[in-house]
RNA sequence: CCUAUCAGCCGGGUUAUCGUCCCGGUUUUAACCGGGAAGGAAAGUCCGGACAGCACAGAGCAACAUACCGGUUAACAGCCGGCUUCGGUAUGUUUAGUGGAAACACUGACCAUGGCGAAAGAGACAGGGCCACAGAAAAUUACCGUCCCUACAUAGUGUAGGGAUAAGGGUGAAAACGUGAGGUAAGAGCUCACGGGUUUUUGCAGUAAUGCAAUAAUUGGGUAAACCUUGUGUGCUGUAAUGCCACGUAAACCGGCGCCUGAGGGCGGCUCGUCCGAUGCCGAAGGGUAGGCAGCAAGAUUGUAACAGUAAUGUUGCAGCCAGAUAAAUGAUGACCUCAAUCCUGUAUAGCGCAAGCUUUGCAGGGUAAGACAGAAUCCGGCUUACAGGCUGAUAGAUUUU
RNA sequence: UGGUUUAUAGUUCAAUGGAUAAGAACACUUCACUACGAAUGAAGAGAUGAGAGUUCGAAUCUUUCUAAGCCAA
């Protein structure tokens, strides 16, 4: 049955054990992609087939308005776009941990982030996609 | 009506679509419904508390903080009211100078009063320090000078020695109460008059700081935001405190101390006191976990009214329940409304101008159009700092009219 | 979130509240030496994180900001 397409973003669906960000920052895989750096690992998890954290700077903002602005664009143009990435995670039964650095030095506005966020979730759907074929 | 300063207040609202966190409910494990979701500073962490643990926290020293008086408060270095000193300002009296025939005008000084602003505002006769350069001297000062005496030379006078003196001396941030008179060999608060400062005692006013008056004494720089003295206060650590549950490992090995004649510990230092203390303590080198619950959202609470008080603030009544995350929610994209601002068009009015036109103010219509500082993390009371725009009040100044 | 420390030339460090112009080393600039460079010699430029206060006088004392660091169950 065909459900109706909906763009949540709950707390299941974020990066929030201490234990497997120090594990991916120790192990896992990382791409950079301005103003973009994307760090990426398979591991099991429970509750969601992704889970995803944002970062940024405290040394190039040093306002908390503007820090939590910015991870509020970032967390919102995720949001609308990541779907294709979840159902593709799913089809093969894998789970990715994902962690997103704000790496830039200026406030951005909304088209472009939203706009550079694009190529990152369609490099990692290509990831999952090669690392299938590398294992069968 | 405008400008400036100071003080206080506000810091948009409604709504659509897609989302986030918490609480409650329905069904049931995935949704739906209802309710709620940042600030005046949430910031800096500069003070003060609540709360928790360490002995429901002890003594002395040290250390730190604080400092006019009274009130307020849970408490404070905050706040409110007063006192004193200082600053600038207005008015008035007196007085000096200039102009003027005079009335008077202008400028300066002392004093008084009004409102305004500022003050880390105890003590420098308890004590010893320090005060560069300059200057004779930077705090019991004699370098020059002034005056007296003696000796020698001598026309005047000079040289040498001994004394007296704090009036004069190009300095300096600061020079030994100020002005005038007496006095003296020369001088000196040495004496007197007026004035200033400091202190004692008494009286009156005031809760007090203090003020006024009298009386007596005195007149010796600055620095306490250097040491210090005096009064007062402070035990220390902080919600990653603290309590409980779950998971997991190693009570491994090595070195040192100790086992009741006591190692060590009891949350800043020293001495004491007191309590705990043997499956113990310290060092070195490793191993494991980094999950959950409580703390944690009803309180020195918010709004409002009355009363008490000059005020800060307090008392009482009524009504309300108002964020609670944890790699950390409160968002994204639009629409409309209103306040204020600004621009354009039309029109009226006043001033300048021969005119073209320029400027001031009012009215009508239209366009643009919520824009600053900034994001809770245990919670309160203050302080400090940042801030677009707006509102209110007080004071001062300018202009116009009467 | 709570606590705590620091700020002096480009860098690493000095300077008791006391004054000409905050000192030293390395680095930098210019000149000399050299065929060219290095080394050496001579000369030069360059700083108290910002504001306010106390004081005759502040790198030093007090205070408000700014920036950078350190600690934690």
């Amino acid at each position: 049955m065909e459900t109706k397409q909906r763009y949540t973003f709950k707390k299941d669906e974020k990066l929030k054990s201490r234990k497997t960000i120090e594990q991916l920052f120790k192990e896992g895989k990382s791409f950079s992609n301005f103003p973009f750096r994307v760090l990426w690992q398979f591991t099991e998890l429970a509750k969601a087939p992704v889970q995803t954290g944002f970062a940024v700077s405290s040394k190039h903002f040093k306002k908390a308005v503007d820090r939590n602005r910015i991870k509020r664009l970032m967390r919102e143009a995720y949001r609308l776009q990541k779907n294709e990435l979840q159902t593709q995670l799913m089809l093969q039964r894998k789970q990715l941990a994902v962690f997103i650095i704000y790496v830039g030095n200026e406030l951005p506005d909304h088209d472009f982030i939203v706009e550079k966020m694009n190529p990152v979730l369609t490099r990692l759907i290509k990831i999952t996609n090669e690392n299938l074929s590398a294992n069968t």
